[in-house]
DNA sequence: AAATTCGTCAACCGCTCTTCA
DNA sequence: GTGAAGAGCGGTTGACGAATT
């Protein structure tokens, strides 16, 4: 049976370059409002959703048209081993993109990609089976130079190795220390980690260095992982610190676990101190034998992250968290009841390197005591215009680099 | 040269979330 | 508190041009 009453017919279809011309001259007269007004009164027979997919995805005078770039493509892939299908979160974070060409750009292009690269390396690593089923060695396949090449593989867990891991160059860390570093590439959902652990040496001191610019806003992906690899220009850091004086022997224990995120807002790798590991407490004895187990690469997950738990600070230990941007220095952090205060110290370290240094003071180790420890409190931390809130388990992060909000610690 | 396949990308569809009365 | 309308998101479709057979 059909309809004699004659329906407001709406188009469907490709629009016509008059039909843009009408939605455009409305948008950049009356800006946006309601969808389904700007269709009537521009004079379209479309409906609002269509206008409006149409001014977001096509029209919008700020869009980037063209293909895309290298290290769009990069970040695209760094993003996206992060947020998954969130083409609307990864488009948030490129500049004139929209999500639905980054999701015609993903399933077009990169997915196909990263098919190829996994039968390559299923092929490879079925062969290599047949042949040495015995060797435990890291694989010595040379670095990939190709950035793409290597976000790819990165990408796929399958695919992890060595070189492909994010590694903190140059760190010189006491013969007492293990330093654990994991990337985060595996993250889906909060903070979990897959990691790769590593024992380092003396001296007593952690530097984290970055060839790029720890102060650049703009989030740039290293492109070079040897073995002295870059790590990303990360702007902003969760920073936890558990602090306990060993019975007995009054000897300190320091155990510090940082967690960074990149100007993106997204946890990037992170790292963990433990000093005087035999004598730890759980906290420490975790960490040690993460740093000393071959087969720890993606085994920890959350695990490390729950260092910081009040439960986890036992005794008198004392527990200080705070947030730091490093992009901004020095810092000095205080916690909102003004009863101690925590200075570390950034500098630059390096011709051409913005590096990081991190140390705990005379100062702290004498004054940290036990005041920080018990839970419930909230802590607030500013620093040149960057400002994170503890509360319930929550941070709300706030910089002039970016803006975060709620960064949870597992 | 015609037919077929492939790749790209704009647009639609259906669903969820948000806002507001 | 509730329902309707609008907005937004992700998956999918289909048109169209290029490449291949």
């Amino acid at each position: 049976m059909s309809s004699t009453e004659p329906k407001p017919k709406l188009r469907k279809g490709l629009w016509s370059p008059e039909e843009d011309d009408k939605l455009i001259n409305y948008m950049m007269k009356n800006g946006q409002g309601c969808w389904s007004d700007v269709a009537k009164q521009a004079g379209l027979q479309r409906c609002g959703k269509s206008c409006r997919l149409r001014w977001i995805n096509y029209l919008r005078p700020d869009l980037k048209r063209g293909a895309f770039s290298p290290h769009e493509e990069q970040l695209i892939i760094h993003l996206h081993s992060i947020l998954g299908n969130r083409w609307s979160q990864i488009a948030a974070r490129l500049p004139g993109r929209t999500d639905n060409e980054i999701k015609n750009f993903w399933n077009s292009c990169i997915k196909k990609k990263l098919k190829h690269l996994n039968n390559n390396n299923n092929h490879k690593s079925t062969t290599s089976n047949t042949s040495h089923s015995t060797n435990s060695t890291m694989p010595t396949t040379p670095a990939r130079t190709q950035p793409l090449d290597v976000m790819l593989a990165r990408y796929q867990p399958s695919l992890r190795t060595m070189e492909n891991q994010f590694c903190i160059p140059d760190l010189p860390i006491n013969s007492s220390m293990n330093c654990q570093l994991w990337n985060a590439y595996s993250i889906q959902d909060g903070f979990s980690h897959s990691l790769r652990s590593m024992n380092l040496q003396e001296p007593a001191q952690a530097r984290l260095c970055n060839q790029n610019s720890w102060s650049n806003n703009t989030t740039q992906l290293p492109l070079n992982y040897t073995s002295h690899a870059t790590i990303p220009p990360l702007v902003d850091c969760e920073f936890m610190s558990l602090k306990e004086n060993v019975k007995n022997d009054n000897q300190n224990e320091l155990m510090t676990t940082c967690n960074y995120h990149d100007s993106s807002g997204l946890s990037a790798w992170s790292a963990s101190y433990s000093h005087n590991a035999d004598n730890c407490d759980p906290v420490g004895s975790i960490l040690e034998s993460y740093a000393n187990d071959e087969n720890a690469t993606d085994q920890c997950n959350a695990q490390p992250i729950a260092w910081a738990n009040e439960a986890d600070c036992k005794g008198d230990d004392s527990c200080f968290r705070f947030n730091v941007n490093f992009g901004m220095q020095p810092f000095t952090a205080t916690d909102n009841s003004n009863r101690e205060k925590t200075s570390y110290e950034f500098g630059e370290v390096g011709e051409g390197y913005n590096c990081c240094e991190i140390k705990q003071s005379e100062e702290e180790e004498a004054t940290t005591g036990n005041s920080l420890g018990g839970g419930g409190e909230g802590f607030e931390f500013e620093c040149e215009g960057a400002t994170a809130v503890w509360h319930d388990n929550v941070y709300d992060i706030h910089t002039a680099a970016c803006d975060l909000d709620q960064m949870y610690f597992t």
